[in-house]
DNA sequence: GATTGTATCTACCGATTGGTAAAATGCAAG
DNA sequence: CTTGCATTTTACCAATCGGTAGATACAATC
């Protein structure tokens, strides 16, 4: 009994990820998808029936694993919020290269028609809410009460996702490497 | 002599940014420009000799133009600093349609091949330095030295950015709202 | 009324798109 | 060795892609 539930390798979904991060849904072309994985069109659709769409899912999936199960654990352990909000604030520069990979939820919102454009919508959303939740969570912990402390977690997550934007459109990882650094007042409410 | 020292229509521009804020570049095709604007082909070649690429920058140049030039000029005007950047906000709010568009930096950085995504970005970058600047003076006004008043800048368009893809990926435009109110002391660095 | 420049049209091009059929292969269990 | 399944392969499809040629319409100018 192997861990692994879904046979998928994790560095096909790697590389889709990396075409989806680059070009977004609408501009990722199989022909990309196939020179990133060395698969040949029909090797794609054997893993992923569903096309496009379904390697969209997978990746928004895998990502979301990797983002809330790993990167943001810390936040779920024990000891002082602050440090346990500084040890996942080290792990998700490394999870985002430091400011220079752009973020899925971002890229494969852009581009999708008609039902998929839903059908990802949704699983963004889910995404979002657990990147939020978790966040709002360790607030929690901080002494704000629920409504705020839902609030600082969307902020929180705003301006990390516009940073990534930011880093993007201007090549300077410089708002992100501060975002991080004010993560724990951030979310502690101490902010300025 | 009329104003405008470019011929092509507001209108024909403001069609080509509805495909474009919602599929991206990559992801924004001929035909559906042709449907939004009601121009053939031929006609949009007529207008746009460079094709896709000469339609993206002439609808960023376009939205540098409203957003710096007209959304932001309350923060070039005289009187309380604070409440120019409230003026900002509710024309921001409006630019913006409550959070609901998707911001036309962030869109079109996503999906553009090769040689287009550097011009791209090029252009791209030179908006966003407007906009962190606008920000960052009224900041300086509001008592901050230089750097502090440029990270100030930055970490606002951040937020502002970053509402607008969580808006986009949740569907709520709480944390977009709220950015705005958030707005005169995230500058004045009051804030928290 | 002929000329000129701008704008739009119909019709078409080759290349690439997403997607599939069916044969050929690899490989593990019996 | 054989059976059976998973995987990859070659070859192909219709549809759509970005882009263009060339004829036509429409003003304004001479």
């Amino acid at each position: 009994m192997k861990e692994t539930m879904k046979s998928t390798e994790r560095s096909v979904i790697e590389s889709l990820a990396g075409v989806f991060q680059t070009h977004g849904f609408g501009g990722a072309t199989l022909t990309l998808f196939t020179q990133a994985t060395g698969l040949k069109r029909p090797s794609l659709y054997h893993r992923f029936p569903d096309g496009k769409l379904g390697m969209a899912l997978a990746v928004l999936e895998f990502a979301k694993q990797q983002l809330v199960g790993e990167v943001l654990a810390p936040l779920r352990e024990s000891g002082d919020p602050r440090e346990r909000i500084q040890r996942a604030a080290r792990r998700m520069a490394d999870f985002y290269d430091g400011g220079n990979d752009t973020c899925l939820m971002d890229a494969l919102s852009v581009g999708a028609k008609g039902t998929d454009r839903e059908t990802i919508d949704s699983a963004v959303s889910e995404m979002f809410s657990d990147f939020i939740g978790a966040f709002a969570r360790v607030a929690a912990e901080l002494g704000a009460e629920e409504s705020e402390a839902f609030r600082r977690g969307e902020d929180a997550v705003a301006r990390l996702e516009g940073s990534l934007v930011l880093a993007r459109g201007t090549g300077s990882t410089a708002a992100f490497n501060r975002t991080l650094d004010d993560l724990p007042d951030l979310l502690g409410g101490k902010h300025r």
